[in-house]
DNA sequence: TGAGAGGGTTGATCTGGCTCAAGGGCGCGG
DNA sequence: CCGCGCCCTTGAGCCAGATCAACCCTCTCA
């Protein structure tokens, strides 16, 4: 469910979009605030991501009204966050550069990863319901989005159609997407677990044209064994367990997939 | 958080909408059909649900066009689906009376229950990203929705954009609940999980005009857990020690809460 | 270049919830 | 009214993953 099937539909992609100048871990060093908007624009008309992001599947004429609509970038460093929890809801953003994570909090300080974000993908939908947003949005690596008002979004996805079911794909392949999850944390041993999220991290970065078997995390066992609903030492132990049966190779952050087919089976695999 | 606060915000409902003739379990023997078009049509806009439903904030002309809009009802008995995995997507479903759940199953056999739905719940969300259905949704008794066109709907909220507006907090409140329910599987505990469970359900029910202390329960112990990540062997020794505590009446499926604040605090408490 | 901190690994032990098993209650159909 | 099937409860034992603890690695920054 959190693998290969539906939750990441941008499997489908049909421009293998040139990586974002392999740049996920690039530097920024020159920016003096944590959150910085730039001055220059970026069009969507022209973005190496819109065949997998808010654009995909609209006309060139469209486009160019989705570009006025899209306002600058945005900077966020690494360990800085893109909202928070509370914060008046007005935009939703995209990915441009870099990796989130979305966390909840509970009221008694448990956290909750809910998910991971890269290029191409939207955050912010959460805060629609109630005009503020539901939880934090925080940057795992010094990252860049584009800022989309989400007023303007409305109004002209009021006008033209394709934008407005490309907006609704969007936020239904994110409950589709959570399903998934809760699939995974209800009924999924922790081998499971880690492989299915390994399995849907090296199909996303295969959609933007990495690697299918290389990967560098972005998160912490910790985090991962947040969204996983695992400790972080469990997370440890299966990686090292995967790696003793040939099935990764794991340093620190590298992990190197040598068996996908095996970890396929582990995920589809009945109870044992 | 998925008690009290903010996923259901039914509760900021107004008017306290006369229970739907406390009939959520009516039957229609007369039925033929498992799934019949029933040929008459209910106006939103006299409809006692429209301050739970899809026309939350509509003013009255909108109204009369979304009633041009919502379809027939469709009556579904107990047990019956609504919809089923890769079932072509046409509509959303607005729950009428009765009860759903909604599950999904991994290749290899296993279930999990994403959601219960109530009166005023809208149902098929999942199915807008890939045009099909990504889960099955049951009725657990006898249950009549309305049938949304789903492409009339999006024609209609081009035209309206406070129809459009409540569309998306619909949508986004459900990404919004979806993490809660991820919190509780990833962080709590049995009992929590079960109480938490408890405060939702009657809180949805008390903003439907039921009382907020006693509810009959629409579904096993076996979809419960399935919904929790428990056993059914878990919840129903919950349900017991909570009887134990005082914190519950049980008898089977009819459940007395005595002690809410009780529940409450053992939501909130630090992992004790 | 050395010290400290944050992140990661691994071992030992504990335990909450699962598994397996037996029995009871209730509703429905004959 | 009886019998059957489904649902629920409860007990006993077990195990996957949590917890507690020690140590290592690799950055970063002084």
């Amino acid at each position: 469910m959190l693998n290969q099937s539906a939750p990441m539909s941008e499997v489908t992609v049909t421009e293998p979009a040139t990586p974002p100048s392999a740049s996920l871990g690039e530097r920024r060093a020159s920016m003096p605030s944590a959150m910085k908007l730039d001055s220059f624009k970026v069009a969507c008309s022209s973005c190496n991501l819109r065949e997998l992001c808010l654009p995909v599947g609209l006309s060139q004429p469209q486009l160019v009204h989705l570009d006025s609509l899209v306002g600058a970038r945005k900077s966020i460093k690494r360990g800085d966050a893109l909202f928070h929890t509370g914060d008046p809801f007005k935009s939703v953003y995209a990915v441009r550069t870099g990796f989130f994570k979305t966390r909840i909090s509970s009221e008694d300080g448990r956290d909750q990863v809910t998910g991971f974000q890269m290029a191409g993908e939207l955050l912010g939908l959460d805060g629609i319901s109630t005009d503020r947003h539901a939880c934090d949005a925080i940057a795992l690596e010094d990252s860049q989005v584009c800022v989309i008002p989400y007023g303007q979004l409305e109004d002209l996805s009021r006008e033209f159609s394709d934008l407005q079911h490309q907006f609704h794909k969007i936020m239904s392949r994110e409950i589709v997407r959570d399903h998934g999850v809760m699939l995974l944390l209800g009924s999924m041993r922790a081998e499971e677990r880690l492989a299915a999220f390994l399995l849907n991290l090296t199909q996303r970065l295969h959609a933007r044209g990495f690697s299918a078997s290389a990967l560098v995390l972005r998160m912490t066992r910790e985090e991962i064994g947040s969204y996983l609903g695992l400790k972080l030492e469990t997370v440890s132990r299966t990686f090292s367990k995967f790696q003793d049966e040939g099935l990764l190779e794991v340093k620190q952050r590298d992990i190197r997939i040598t068996d996908e087919a095996g970890l396929r089976a582990l995920v589809n695999s009945v109870r044992c």
